[in-house]
RNA sequence: GGGCUUGUAGAUCAGUGGUAGAUCGCCGCCUUCGCAAGGCGGAGGCCGCGGGUCCGAAUCCCGCCAAGUCCA
């Protein structure tokens, strides 16, 4: 908790603010109001701005945010564009959740100066956390607008901090016409993303508007400030970190009784029409139905509080049955639902992310599906696609009808895959409630749980399914929130890398051709690594791997087999550490080869990417990549399988860039600025940390890239494509080598066409219409042996027969039968045993038969005791069935002896 | 990145170590003026690929490929 001084602004007391403690939760808050005891936040006030606007008029959201982002502009702020939804600039998250999200961690650390400062930005949100109550409580949606003030302050430079922040918010509240006494400011201690500070919450009617966050604490082990358990510091840096809510804004301006009413008006009406449901706010009695679900929903928590209890309370409060109320509701809250989540997937769509089984993708999948499922409650037959070109077409993109082509394709592919999903899921569930209802019992929770984890069968679907045969299970209400919540933080790096304080100066991007270098040894390591002061050796990273060379003290010579960075020193290890000391002069002498290869492949790995944009669409962003000296892949983003002719096409593109023989231009920039030129497209390999960041064009194709490449494409040589694999749903990997790995590849493929036209002696353009004529012959071959064996089997029986014994009145065969293999025997015993016979069967090649006719069956006599006799005697073991078995074993020359082991079995 | 599931005839799926099956579809015949239905017969399988264990593998083990799904 932080003091009351962190909150005893000079504002509040020139403003007639007092400080309370608010009567129900306890926490201090600041009002102007001196009759005001609590302080403003649900529970312990209710929503009272529906049916009763705060603001003096009506705003749209295109309105609201324009007079935000202007209102701030006029006081010294300057207005940035938005950033895209998925946040492709940080590796710790998937989505961008909130306006401060923009700046994290570079800008917010101190590494990188602001785009602007102070700025104001209007920035699109997506928190899949609340997604059961979404449509629910009136006020929960997937995607939302922070609008926000930010402030970067220095030790050195202060623009403004605690005071004019909430003179700000004042401000443009009163502005908009709220009534002073109405707003409150409850203090709150924030903590987020490794960073906290002291905050303020700004809440009118029982609405939280906007939340003051004054960041100026970090998370460290050793920090002497604890807050929610974690320890903190503080920052060198302080920023102010707004967020207003936009909707709730335009929703406060409107009262209208659900958020959903007063954001997109039109397309509720536009779905509600679609699904045949009545929605006709000005009929009192119906809005105050919506009112009072958003009022009591707002009070409560629905994690904690089940759906059932809220319907009860209210019907309740209004009067009505609560069946009534749920007839009434429930088909709306699929409405709004389903406008909600079109325009969530319309922001998630048109800004790039693929549709996937992991990562952002997989969040994608889950609100599509989901929405494919209220759709389907409702009735409506609609495509996904044409509910999400409504939401787009409201939306800034400026490029989105050519990009729309894509997304119906994605929306279309994803509504089919579900469709079929669901159709294999419906027999499975059918198969497993059959199988529980023949023994009387009813399905178990693991069986849901497997049918929902392993095959994406949505229980409420499977019990459905299920008790049409006779079974139940319970469902949670907030079961999917429980899924997305986990969803939401994308995988923390394993170790923290080492690093070491210093600095190697890098060589190899000014000199990259030069061979060798003469640097002083810095630093020895306790493993051996060696510390230069500057080194022509490129350390692994961005997939490409270390160089190679050698370090030369005098006449001798170290071989450097790895090269790591560690902060922004270089490591070089030692194939014999040790030998090497602090101080020394060295000669670096770098593995030219190794080093042209990467570069060659590094090169060509931007230009197929390229061409893949190109072929493929612009829907392509790199997932990952990775360089050898022999072959790179490259993963991208893609929502089907490449054919061979893009891919063909892909080759052919990359190689004429090949031809054309561009220089490849590097070079450092600010970071900021490098974003304001070329966006967020620089970031295909990752993000890379520090203030300057180096850009790499080659061709059109222009990414952050610390990677060493050659200078001309032309370098480069040549660009094989040697496969595709689909790594991940979403991801295609494309295989390649470049240079003279391109050359190799396509000699080990001749190789391998040589050396098969070779077995079958064809010239190799036979290949295909040599193979397929000796596959179909060989199975014609095949079949044609199998009918001989049945005659063959069917002649054996016949001279078989007439050598039978008698044994115990049983007609006994006990035959070797040369080098027959086992399905001859099988044959010829299975129609012996049909005519009465018991048989034993052997052949030299150690294999064994018996087979026992109806008789010797009615003695209980059982042909896999006849094998299991002669097989040991064979050195190796059998069974069967009693009427047939097979055996064998290892030693060949025992097969009489075996013959009559078995031979014994019969007569006892 | 991890977990789980699946890969058998054109389709849907049985088949828990012992001669690869069912249903639908396909072809032919019977029946019919014709069609549907029915009856009889038939074709159609590198049991995803490669290794291993075993006398013997669709089945067990390992790897790969392909697909589905839940999660980080």
């Amino acid at each position: 908790m932080f003091p009351e001084e962190e909150y005893r602004l000079d504002f509040f007391a020139d403003e007639g603010f007092q400080r309370k403690k608010c009567e129900s939760c306890g926490k201090f808050f600041w009002t102007r109001d001196q009759a005001r005891k609590t302080c403003g936040d649900p529970p312990c006030d209710p929503y009272t701005f529906i049916g009763a606007p705060v603001f003096k008029r009506e705003h749209s959201l295109d309105e609201m945010r324009e007079h935000y982002l202007s209102f701030f502009q006029a006081r010294g702020h300057t207005r940035i564009s938005r950033y895209p939804v998925v946040a492709r600039w940080r590796d710790d998250i998937y989505l961008t959740i909130a306006s401060i999200a923009d700046f994290q961690p570079f800008v917010t650390g101190g590494l990188v100066p602001p785009p602007a400062n102070p700025l104001t930005i209007s920035q699109p949100c997506i928190r899949l956390d609340d997604l059961d109550s979404v449509g629910r409580s009136g006020r929960h949606l997937t995607t939302f607008e922070m609008m926000a003030h930010h402030v970067f302050n220095t030790r050195e430079r202060e623009i403004y901090w605690k005071d004019r922040t909430v003179a700000l918010c004042d401000e443009l509240l009163r502005g908009l016409g709220m009534d002073p006494l109405a707003v409150t400011y409850k203090e709150n201690p924030w903590a987020g993303g490794g960073n906290a500070g002291p905050s303020v919450e700004c809440m009118v009617a029982g609405l939280e508007l906007a939340t003051l966050v004054f960041m100026d604490l970090k998370a460290t082990p050793s920090g002497s400030i604890e807050i929610k358990g974690e320890r903190y510091q503080k920052m060198d840096n302080y920023i102010v970190d707004t967020g207003y809510g936009l909707e709730r804004f335009v929703w406060a301006s409107k009262g209208s009784p659900t958020i959903y009413d007063a954001i997109f008006p039109d397309l509720v009406r536009k779905v509600a029409d679609l699904a045949g449901v009545e929605h006709d706010l000005s009929d009192p009695e119906y809005a105050q139905i919506f009112a009072q679900n958003a009022r009591l929903a707002g009070m409560v928590d629905l994690d904690e509080y089940s759906m059932k209890d809220l319907r009860k309370k209210i019907a309740g409060s209004i009067g009505i049955a609560p069946e009534k109320l749920e007839a009434a509701i429930e088909p709306m809250e699929r409405v709004y639902a389903v406008v909600d989540h079109t325009r969530c997937l319309a922001f998630m769509l048109g800004d790039g992310i693929i549709p996937s089984n992991v990562k952002a993708g997989y969040l994608a999948r889950l609100v599509i599906r989901r929405t494919l499922r209220l759709m389907k409650d409702l009735h409506i037959a609609l495509p996904l696609a044409d509910l999400v070109e409504m939401q787009i077409s409201r939306l800034d993109y400026d490029d989105w009808q050519e990009r729309f082509a894509t997304i119906r394709e994605i929306l279309n592919q994803e509504e089919q895959k579900y469709a079929e999903t669901l159709e294999k899921g419906k027999r499975l569930v059918k198969k497993t409630a059959e199988h529980y209802v023949k023994k009387g019992q009813a399905v178990p929770l693991s069986e849901m749980i497997s049918l929902y984890d392993s095959h994406g069968i949505p229980p409420e679907i499977s019990q459905e399914s299920a008790e049409e045969l006779g079974a139940t299970v319970e469902l949670p209400d907030n079961f999917y929130s429980l899924v997305a919540k986990t969803h939401i933080k994308a995988e923390q790096e394993g170790a923290p890398k080492l690093v070491i304080p210093g600095k190697t100066e890098l060589l190899f991007y000014d000199h990259p051709f030069d061979q060798t270098f003469v640097a002083c040894v810095v630093d020895v390591l306790d493993d051996g690594s060696v510390i230069l002061d500057r080194t022509l050796l490129y350390p692994e990273g961005g997939g490409q791997p270390a160089d190679h060379g050698t370090l030369e003290k005098g006449s001798r010579i170290f071989q450097v087999v790895d090269v790591q960075k560690a902060g922004e020193v270089v490591l070089h290890r030692l194939e014999k550490p040790g030998e090497l000391q602090k101080g020394d002069l060295v000669t670096g002498r770098v593995d030219m080869r190794r080093r042209l290869a990467h570069a060659r492949h590094h090169t060509a790995t931007h230009l197929v990417h390229d061409s893949a944009k190109r072929v493929l669409g612009k829907h392509i962003w790199q997932a990952g990549a990775q360089k050898s000296e022999d072959r790179a892949r490259l993963d991208i983003s893609h929502y089907k399988r490449i054919t061979d002719a893009e891919l063909k096409t892909i080759e052919l593109e990359a190689n004429r860039r090949v031809m054309e023989c561009e220089p490849v231009d590097t070079k450092f920039l600010p970071r900021t600025e490098a974003e304001k030129l070329f966006g967020f497209e620089l970031y295909q390999g990752g993000v890379p940390p520090g203030k300057q960041i180096r850009v790499v064009k080659v061709g059109t194709d222009i990414e952050a890239c610390a990677g060493t490449h050659v200078t001309n494409t032309g370098m480069i040589g040549s660009i094989k494509i040697l496969r595709t694999e689909r790594i991940q749903d979403g991801v295609e990997r494309i295989e390649f080598a470049a240079g003279e790995a391109a050359v190799r590849a396509g000699q080990e493929r001749d190789d391998l066409l040589a050396e098969a036209a070779g077995v079958l002696r064809v010239p190799a353009d036979q290949l295909p219409k040599t193979a397929n004529r000796f596959f179909e012959e060989w199975k014609g071959q095949q079949k044609e042996i199998e009918r001989l064996k049945e005659d063959l089997a069917r002649s054996r029986f016949r001279s078989l027969s007439a050598e039978a014994q008698t044994i115990d009145g049983l007609k006994v065969v006990v035959q070797k039968m040369g080098q027959a293999d086992i399905n001859e025997l099988l044959k010829a015993a299975a129609l012996l045993a049909e005519q009465d016979y018991v048989a034993l069967l052997g052949s030299e090649s150690g294999k064994l038969v018996a087979a026992v006719g109806k008789s010797g069956l009615a003695k209980g006599l059982k042909a896999g005791n006849i094998i299991k006799a002669a097989a040991k005697a064979l050195g190796g073991g059998g069974g069967g069935r009693p009427e047939l078995a097979q055996g064998g074993g290892p030693d060949l020359e025992k097969l009489d002896q075996a013959l009559q082991a078995g031979r014994e079995v019969v007569r006892a």
